[in-house]
DNA sequence: GTTCTAGTACGAGTTGAGTCGAACTTAGCA
DNA sequence: TGCTAAGTTCGACTCAACTCGTACTAGAAC
């Protein structure tokens, strides 16, 4: 069952594994700035990219193709890496598969209500 | 005294006067975009300007000089505008001053806590 | 009237971001 | 060994946005 928008911001603590393979390169919970993250989720397909990762990813890590977004292997690179530098998800090597989950217990550390706004969002309405 | 950054969540009713200028166009409550509104606050200048109107505006409006920005008036025009058509701000023409302030009621009631965020960002240390 | 002033409108220069194709890298597998 | 698949890297293109100077408009005060 999808999270409920109710607990995100709830979230504190994931426990992990402890076997993963290590994150790739991201800034520290202490340098996410407001802004950056504001400007990373402009970007319609980036902020539909967190909200199904949110709501959908059952603590799960994903792959970059399973959100089955219909777009070249390449803009997807270039917005996933856009997400891992503003700090919104954490990314990690699986063999050929890049995974990615939103960094929950960061973010609703630092800027509480944010996810929450996330999970709240509709898309609009396709044409 | 500047309203807390605690209480601005809790803003749902200002009572204005009756006989204030009309409002220049701006965007309904229903019309509000996330992906829109997060954007106008992914600029450094404009986050800056609805932070210092949140914390100290005190209900009243302030004319664009203000916040004491030294930038050149037709940038300030442009920064203004982006807040005003994405909804994050209300403009009044007073004489000669055009005057704005937060929406905070249609702000919190679309997105709550976005502006909670707003009110308890800090502005990054000067160069 | 004239002058001053707050702000807009327009246009140009520059920069940065989104988009994408093509070539490349690497892990897994037959 | 070679093939396939997931994703990256690079470069080029386009377009939107930021910046700002200049000219303009409209209210206020004299």
């Amino acid at each position: 069952m999808p999270s409920s928008a109710h607990t995100i911001s709830a979230v504190r603590e994931l426990p992990e594994p402890a076997d993963l393979p290590a994150p790739l390169p991201e800034p520290a919970p202490a340098e996410l700035r407001l802004e950056t993250v504001l400007g990373a989720l402009s970007d319609p397909l980036r902020l539909f990219i967190v909200h199904k990762l949110l709501l959908e990813s059952e603590r799960f890590d994903h792959p970059c193709s399973w959100l089955g977004i219909d777009r070249p292997k390449s803009s997807l690179t270039h917005h996933y890496k856009a997400l891992r530098e503003a700090g919104l998800i954490r990314q990690r090597q699986y063999g050929l598969e890049r995974r990615s989950h939103v960094r929950v217990v960061d973010l609703n550390d630092r800027f509480p209500g944010l996810l929450d706004l996330v999970a709240a969002w509709e898309p609009p309405a396709a044409p």
